[in-house]
DNA sequence: TCCAGCATATATCTTTCCGATATATACAAT
DNA sequence: ATTGTATATATCGGAAAGATATATGCTGGA
């Protein structure tokens, strides 16, 4: 899914700005499906209005920097439903945290431990935020989306929670037994 | 995450030319955790041979490319000790399919429905080839990292199937409503 | 009260990365 | 015989990520 997509399937559920679409990624319910940077969708809106897919409106604020709201085209609905009906690229996940606990026998348990109760408490208000469920920009698919999220997410909380202890007992027992 | 520390941690667990770490990210343990691309990998190993942490013995085959096997050296293992203590960097998730059903409401739900279902097949096909637990480089947090896998995994199948037809009835009750 | 920090808002620059492609060969299957 | 797959390295071009610059108002703590 390219930025230009990204950035389209957003302005269809309502006119918005490069900032505002942004933070639909971070806060809004497209948070933890999908990523993107300024550097990536401010040259996207530029060339989405060439391409005339989309409308660009500036307000001039007060007392504020202008804002440029964006706005869909009936040019930009087909781009985006054709976008849409493609085959889906296969899922991209980078964790760090299961990189690091890949090689969890080169580092000390107790830096382990410290990183698996992060990640623990990490999980635990994340899904507390997600319950509130109070930010979304509640398209129809939010619901579902939404749910698949939480549902993942407490599964790997429980995870980490009944895995922990004796995870950290192997790591120990492995370097006990190297010091003997 | 960077390339250069994703060669380190595969060469760490056994001597790899380029070759066989980008394997390591499409079959071996590594899948799922991590992805890179030979247009990373190869330049990374030649940073890494210049700054001295990794040493390259050129295998010629006799009727293959020659091959490149590189090693750890002692500096190299410091560095990844250190790359792998610096705070993780949040989980960088980019999901195409979630992304179209967050807009499921702008295609046809007979084409929602077949996502869906490809989407079942392949959590079965992978939970069934992560079951036989063939592949791995078997390091000792191996375990701990495809058990995290197998459960989200599941987790995420269940939902699918359990709200797979609320979900489409919602979809095409709300088009009825619109033709009428 | 003053100042720090945060939220709003756009833009660009550099580094890194991804995907495609080129090259070469052996082996298996059709 | 020919197609496809596996082994193996390398590089190019375009896209994206992350950091930084700029400007300003509001809010909260020292």
């Amino acid at each position: 899914m390219d930025t230009k997509t990204l950035c389209l399937g957003v302005i269809s559920l309502g006119a918005a700005s490069g900032y505002e679409i942004k933070k639909a990624f971070e806060e809004d319910g497209l948070n933890h499906i999908y990523h993107t940077s300024y550097g990536s969708i401010y040259p996207a809106l530029t060339a989405l209005t060439e391409e005339g897919l989309v409308i660009c409106s500036e307000m001039a604020q007060a007392k504020r920097p202008d804002k440029k709201v964006y706005s869909i085209t009936e040019a930009g609905r087909g781009a985006l439903l054709e976008a849409l009906s493609a085959p889906p690229a296969e899922d991209k996940f980078r964790s760090d945290f299961l990189f690091i606990m890949f090689f969890a026998h080169l580092l000390p348990p107790s830096s382990v431990a410290k990183l698996i109760d992060q990640r623990i408490a990490w999980y635990e208000q994340n899904l507390a935020k997600m319950g509130a469920g109070g930010d979304c920009i509640c398209s129809k698919g939010d619901a579902f989306v939404h749910g698949m999220g939480v549902a993942v997410y407490s599964s790997a909380l429980e995870y980490l929670k009944s895995h922990r202890q004796a995870f950290l007992d192997q790591l120990s027992g492995a370097s006990r037994l190297v010091a003997e």
